[in-house]
DNA sequence: TCGCTCATGTAATGCGTTACATGATTGG
DNA sequence: CCAATCATGTAACGCATTACATGAGCGA
């Protein structure tokens, strides 16, 4: 139902911004405003130009810039009516909590149930790159960088989001630092049981190697 | 530096719950605790059900269960350690606010300058799916579902986050039902230039297609 | 018996990253 | 002059999705 995106369109909502080259875009998505939010590598970005050239939607044009030399970029006609079509899209849900850390985390009491130090170790280092983007927020790198109205709104769901996570990482380390705690809810008695399992398994692993 | 996850790990996690079959992990991957963390296709469970079976970390039983037969699997003593060596693996930092609403948000101003009731249907929706998700984290549709203390704090987190997202969503909302507000920084002035590019474009291409 | 859910699978396809290759320019 | 940055590109590869195919039980 809903559509999702291809490189093709955050470059062209980067050219929006200001005709631009292939290196200056890929500048953009890793400390401009869009780094927070998508990013592309150079072998996505090149392909994805030429090919929006093709179609007509971004035309090229060489400058010579203090003896560089660079492609410039900008939206045709097409291209921003391209752009404006796009926006009308209906985004599509995202996974609301797509993490790596999380996805750790929801597995840690069947397979590491007593070592709650290695996850401290990891939200300790999470804590500490939410900060660092954080602070980016405060002052960004880029003295040229614009916000308007749109991105103002963006920035401030970003501290909101960054800011309301690091208080959950000092909460929840704390609360891993005291004694772990028995299951909320646990029905059908599947944790025990995946402890017993994994003990289980071991045994027969050591079994099939043989006494030594 | 930091390991990503593949398919494998989210399904050794699945099973280390209990064990089980591709379609039931499908399940789980659509309705369980999982679902708001990362989700599988069919497309790559029961291939790499069996790439995991063939290296070893998992068993497969075909279980009969009145007249249904299923291809139950369950982990190895390898499965165990693998998993449990994944966890400790230091996880990637993910792109914090990747996601297309905010993504289209962020190109507005340069492309939908004046359509600010596009972008409030967006956010409508959004809000509309996160209630959803909030109420069926209040009451669990899996009555057998089980929480241990480290999806509590995930459950906790999920429930922070999408409360706060609904707060910004409405104060969105607001703001943009007002009037239009002007760049909070534009030192280049590249909003006003993006608005003359496009309608220079616009002109370029009229002028083209001829008077008729 | 007809359609839905359960259940498993495969092939084509899309899409992006990684790694590699190349070369000009600038600053120390 | 040498290293770092600017600048552009391509080929191989990984990895997951989509679409398709198949078949057995179940409930009306």
């Amino acid at each position: 139902m809903s559509a999702s995106v291809s490189a093709k369109e955050a470059l062209l909502g980067v050219i929006s911004f200001s005709p631009q080259s292939g290196y200056s875009i890929k500048a953009e998505m890793e400390s401009g405003g869009v780094s927070y939010i998508w990013d592309l590598s150079f072998g996505s970005i090149y392909p994805r130009l030429k090919d929006l050239e093709r179609e007509g939607l971004i035309t090229a044009v060489e400058v010579r810039d203090e003896g560089r030399v660079r492609t410039v970029y900008d939206l045709t006609h097409q291209g921003w009516s391209s752009l404006r079509r796009w926006l009308a899209e209906k985004p599509s849900y995202p996974l609301p909590l797509r993490d790596e850390l999380l996805l750790r985390m929801l597995f840690w009491g069947t397979a590491r149930p007593d070592d709650r130090q290695t996850l401290i170790g990891h939200l300790r280092d999470r804590a500490a790159k939410t900060r660092e983007l954080l602070d980016r927020l405060r002052t960004p790198l880029d003295e040229n960088g614009a916000t308007d109205e749109f991105q103002g709104l963006i920035e401030e769901y970003a501290r909101m989001r960054l800011k309301a996570e690091l208080e959950w990482i000092d909460k929840t380390i704390t609360q891993l630092q005291g004694a772990p705690r028995p299951p909320l809810r646990d029905p059908r008695g599947i944790f025990p049981k995946a402890t017993e399992r994994r003990h289980a398994a071991a045994r027969a692993a050591g079994k099939e190697a043989g006494p030594s």
